[in-house]
DNA sequence: GGCAAAATGTCAACATGACTGACATAAAAT
DNA sequence: ATTTTATGTCAGTCATGTTGACATTTTGCC
């Protein structure tokens, strides 16, 4: 089958063909990388937003609420589910902000910590078997691709 | 469990704060890339999963829901729903397969190309900026790590 | 010719994770 | 004292995925 052509290279630019590849990476890579923890979260009844909030609170501990919520982007209603079920079962901890005691701040747990290595560790190795491939030259610019595809690099990754 | 706790030294180049990095970047490059698609998708009442099943129909023209099935790795029930509702309205046009009359070969309308091109040109132009930000050398090291990110890249991507 | 397998469609029930809107409480900031 | 902020919660809805079961048409094989 003859999928689409697309003309050639503009001198310093990039055609539609090598753009629209990109995009389909961006698909494929991401779709295999989530595919590895969604299995091992579905045999703790838990989904792929389990695993943001236990990523997130196990990569920054003693962050707020607001912190996570600004850096998933979605609603306090939906994180508010997800958070709970994990502060229920013992996976998070939440204590009161000692300068301001309205905050709750994030933690994992013993539990916690141990799900979230069983989880992100498939995708360090998974990771790591890309970038010692690839090489260093090529993870440079790996990371430049991808910052510059990003809205704001800065936003929501603050050090909490 | 048997799993090693820290990489050996032998194992790689890069720390686990790299690997993160490159996790974390999967995770903020991916929201933000979709998230203007989305917004256009809202207003036609459609989700993510219209615009991927207009990508890739946009993308080769008369693969079959086998094909599409193959890359979206989804479930025919999930796809029956999205497509139905793409052909319904005239977005997705379905032939009988000449040379296999049991295929039903999936193509684009005029006004399915109009939404594709209208949803992908602000994809297409995330990428091209952030390619022509980091350069051509770059580029060539992103397409290496996500390749190596991806299971296995030549499949589900076969032309048809 | 007969029959199994393939390509597709469909019905039903359900889970997950997102959304909006409204309202509540405690603490901080003004 | 009042407003704003941080958080929580209830209720309803939607989009997208799942499993399981079954039907239709067509192809390919013996």
């Amino acid at each position: 089958m003859t999928d689409i052509k697309f003309p050639p290279p503009a001198a310093g630019h990039f055609n539609e063909g090598q753009l629209r590849e990109a995009i389909e990476m961006l698909f494929f890579a991401y779709r295999d990388f989530t595919a590895e923890p969604d299995a091992i979260l579905a045999g703790h009844g838990f989904g792929r937003a389990h695993h943001r909030v236990i990523y997130f609170v196990g990569r920054h501990p003693g962050m707020t609420v607001s912190d996570l919520l600004g850096i998933l982007k979605i609603t306090k209603q939906s994180l508010a589910r997800v958070l709970r079920e994990l502060v229920d079962q013992g996976f998070v901890a939440q204590v009161q902000g000692e300068r301001d005691k309205r905050q709750r701040r994030l933690s994992l747990t013993a539990k916690g910590l141990a799900l979230e290595k069983s989880l992100t560790e498939r995708q360090l190795a998974r990771i790591a078997r890309a970038f010692d491939a690839a090489g260093v030259q090529s993870v440079e610019g790996f990371r430049k691709v991808m910052l510059g595809i990003t809205d704001d690099p800065s936003l929501g990754r603050k050090s909490v």
